[in-house]
DNA sequence: AAGATTTTCACCACATTTGGGGATTGCTTT
DNA sequence: AAAGCAATCCCCAAATGTGGTGAAAATCTT
């Protein structure tokens, strides 16, 4: 198994060397303080793991996912941190990170997240799946409440496209006044007065 | 460290109160076939971690997590099941449960997921963190691209709560005018021709 | 078969939004 | 200093949405 490091503290980086090429199974395939020349590097090395620093020079940790995950979806990305900064969290894992630790994490379960990664599962630091937790539990359980009609449905699913009521009567097949008595009805059910309100709770609460 | 166990499954959960009372430094508060009378026995046990089968008879799994952190909400709740159906995945973790692991985890998993989660973290099993991971991915990334001035930001949070001009207008002490120049903005901005897409687009796309 | 709900449609009046023109001020960036 | 942008304001006309009051047919429930 192939890893790659990139990571400007040089004292972090040299342990984390010594910890990959003292593990059986694991090769250290190249190792870098900066960004640069990142898809030639990638490309050339073609490692398993990639192991990132969030703050790297040059191009920053989060982009520099989104370019890897781009040009070769199979290598997986491992993020390191020291902040449990939210945002960058988030913006890592939706630009295809598959593991997050914080730099304090012991040695051990730096390997854990290696192997997992490597092995197409995913591994947060507990206080990072706690994190990715949290913004489940801040949206509400899709929503089982509200009882919408199948056709109620899938008006608001056009409503939230952004659809007029004229388009949506075409691609319903059915008239204006059938659409504007649909909303009405919608409108009702989720105790909202316009559009906007309609579709922020229809998203917001997974109703479509 | 007081654990209780939810389980219907007679033989694993045997091997949990096993795994449970070997392992130095947990106890085993309580060990039940169904959520029947589950205020009760929570409210008498006072366990800090409960494990709990999705699929458990009585109420099930997923609403009896809703229930526990309702009414308890410092006890931390580790699904267990033998399945991986996304759906009821995010059910869980939206309802309140801070671990998820599958039934096929190793026993030193299951320590490390009551540990984990007792301690106010979160654990995964590796799958499970995946599809969590996914369901993120799924998502664009927290919209870096598209550049709107805090004005504008905040004018679109408004049109997202469902606010007309005239009241967005009052709020931000601005003429009904200047709003209606910053929604034209906005929409330029983010491509869209009506309130209903743009407020699609802001949330979808976290702007806002 | 009776009753409830869903789906369908209509009309009217009013409110709101949208797109098209502008314009001025002040602040940055070049 | 000029260009660019954000923020503020104004007018107009057309398109779209909202609320009220019906009502008929189809479908599902009991």
């Amino acid at each position: 198994m192939k890893i790659a490091i990139f990571e400007d503290n040089l004292q972090y980086r040299e342990s984390l060397e010594l910890l990959i090429v003292t593990t059986p199974g694991m090769e250290l395939c190249g190792s870098f303080d900066s960004t640069e020349r990142l898809k030639q590097r990638i490309e050339a090395l073609r490692p398993d793991v990639v192991l990132m620093d969030i703050n790297i020079p040059g191009v920053d940790g989060i982009e520099a996912v989104r370019i890897i995950k781009e040009q070769f979806p199979q290598v997986q990305v491992c993020m390191q941190t020291v902040f449990e900064d939210e945002d960058k969290i988030f913006a890592s894992l939706c630009n295809g990170a598959s593991g997050y630790i914080l730099k304090s994490s012991p040695p051990e379960k730096v390997i854990q997240a290696i192997r997992e990664v490597a092995d197409g599962g995913s591994f947060f630091s507990s206080s990072v799946a706690r994190k990715v937790l949290k913004s489940f539990q801040d949206s509400p359980a899709p929503g089982v409440f509200i009882q919408l009609s199948d056709r109620e449905k899938e008006v608001l699913r056009m409503l939230v496209d952004g659809l007029s009521y004229k388009l949506i009567a075409d691609k319903a097949c059915i008239s204006y006044e059938t659409v504007h008595s649909h909303i009405k009805n919608i409108y009702e059910k989720l105790h909202v007065k316009s559009k906007g309100e309609a579709v922020a709770k229809a998203i917001r609460q997974k109703l479509i």
